[in-house]
DNA sequence: GCGACAG
DNA sequence: ATCTTGTCGC
């Protein structure tokens, strides 16, 4: 029972609700019909987003009776199905005929006529509106610390963590953790809708702090990674730091610097040797030569020291029980 | 099969 | 990001 109680609803992230919105759009799916993971995608607004309605149908129960029998496959492969459920069963009952795990006359069968809020859509237009506001010069001040920012999870549960350390002793000067149930699944070029809602409140010091944020910022194709979008939504300065690529060209690497260009302009710096490298850009109001060289300055065994306690931290609040 | 997309 | 046995190294 305990444990029932730690994994229960607590508070939804406060951010946008794109679970919802997948189980709103399945339930349209009629009996005698099915529909794909990338169909509900698409009617989301994004087609990239099929794995996610993948992983969200694994991981959340959804509303009772949520006909998660009839989203199949591209190819008409049935769904796994949760412990003690039968897909290819139910589908059966409801008239489709199904052989070895496949769905027949997919095409026949083939449910898109979605009617939901085409929020992906929506999201992408707020990224190009973050990019405009973006700020790539220094404007931060007197740098009095650097903070860092990463999320962890458990199940549908985020745990967001802060570490502050001091910019002229290097000390550790603060740790603040939060947690919330996660509403947005991960998205690859939407991954601050997913993990802001978690971060936002970490965010209490507006003066003296550049944020070192787990992601990139600028270095995104719509010029808004999470660095970015909560610098701008919070106006404050932030750095985005990610361990891996997700756009851009790398080249060649000059005193231990490689450029990541993207659409023709240097958008971002690797750092830190072959596996543990460290894809650097600007969040906002951090120029990204100066970005470079505070987590240069801080790089601890390829990783920025604030990041590496801020994923410490949250690591450690996923797995303690209260 | 290939390519591949932060966390 | 998380899932996981054994294994290497300080």
């Amino acid at each position: 029972m305990r444990e029932l109680v730690h994994h229960a609803v607590q508070r939804p992230c406060d951010g946008p609700d794109l679970i919802s919105i997948i189980f709103e759009a399945m339930d349209q799916i009629p009996p005698g019909k099915v529909s794909t993971y990338g169909d509900i995608a698409a009617a989301l607004g994004d087609r990239v987003a099929a794995r996610a309605v993948g992983e969200v149908l694994a991981r959340y129960p959804g509303p009772p009776g949520s006909p998660k029998h009839r989203v199949v496959h591209s190819t008409g492969r049935v769904g796994k199905g949760g412990p003690g459920e039968d897909p290819a069963a139910l589908l059966a009952s409801e008239g489709v005929n199904v052989v070895e795990g496949i769905v027949r006359d997919m095409a026949a069968r083939r449910f898109a006529g979605f009617r939901v809020k085409p929020l992906l859509a929506s999201l992408r237009e707020e990224q190009e509106g973050i990019r405009e506001k973006v700020f790539e010069g220094d404007d931060f001040g007197e740098l009095r610390r650097v903070a860092g920012l990463d999320v962890s999870y458990a199940g549908t549960k985020a745990f967001g963590a802060m570490a502050a350390f001091d910019a002229r002793t290097g000390e550790l000067v603060e740790e603040r953790t939060t947690d919330c149930d996660v509403r947005f699944p991960y998205i690859p070029a939407y991954l601050s809708f997913r993990e802001t809602p978690v971060l936002r409140p970490l965010v209490t010091e507006r003066e003296g702090t550049i944020y070192l944020i787990d992601g990139h910022g600028s270095l995104h194709p719509r010029g808004a990674g999470v660095a970015a979008h909560i610098g701008v939504t919070l106006d404050v300065p932030t750095v985005g730091a990610a361990k891996s690529a997700l756009v851009g060209e790398v080249g060649d690497e000059v005193g231990g610097r490689a450029p990541v260009v993207l659409n023709g302009e240097i958008k971002g710096y690797r750092i830190g040797e072959g596996r543990k490298a460290t894809f650097v850009s600007v969040g906002h109001r951090v120029s990204l030569d100066t970005a470079v060289e505070i987590c240069e300055h801080l790089l601890v065994k390829g990783i920025p020291l604030p990041l590496r306690r801020a994923h410490d931290l949250a690591g450690t609040a996923r797995r303690s029980p209260e």
